[in-house]
DNA sequence: GTCGTGACTCGAT
DNA sequence: AATCGAGCCACGA
């Protein structure tokens, strides 16, 4: 089982309404400070692929952008809102209310 | 096999 | 509050 598998996984399980950061889901993958593996691996992910990537964000509670997403990242904050999740004026979600809270460890 | 790169993060300026 | 630099290391060319 690769990396990716284990981080695909564990983004699957991110319910809807939540998120949850790259740092956590590399801990979750047993990738602790892989952080950017985490980014990584959503990056070679197609946009209509079933794993929901727009429920992962950066620690500061944040979208991430990259100019090689190419105005996905907008799409990603419209899907967010979609699912109740709400921006702050700076753009920002409160982790404090969205951030998923995994029950497996 | 080597090398550059990065949807990140954290602590120090 | 905004920026900077270093650390992390699997992936793909």
């Amino acid at each position: 089982m690769s990396n990716y598998d284990r981080i695909y996984s564990i983004v699957s399980q991110i319910p809807s309404g939540k998120v949850a950061t790259y740092g956590q889901i590399a801990e979750l993958a047993q990738l602790y400070g892989q952080a950017r593996l985490v980014g990584y691996a959503l990056r070679r992910l197609d946009p209509r692929s079933p794993v929901p990537w727009h429920r992962v964000i950066n620690a500061k509670g944040e979208i991430s952008y990259s100019a090689l997403r190419r105005g996905n990242d907008y799409q990603q904050r419209s899907l967010l809102e979609a699912e109740g999740i709400e921006f702050n004026r700076q753009g920002k979600i409160d982790l404090q209310v969205y951030l998923w809270r995994s029950s497996v460890r």
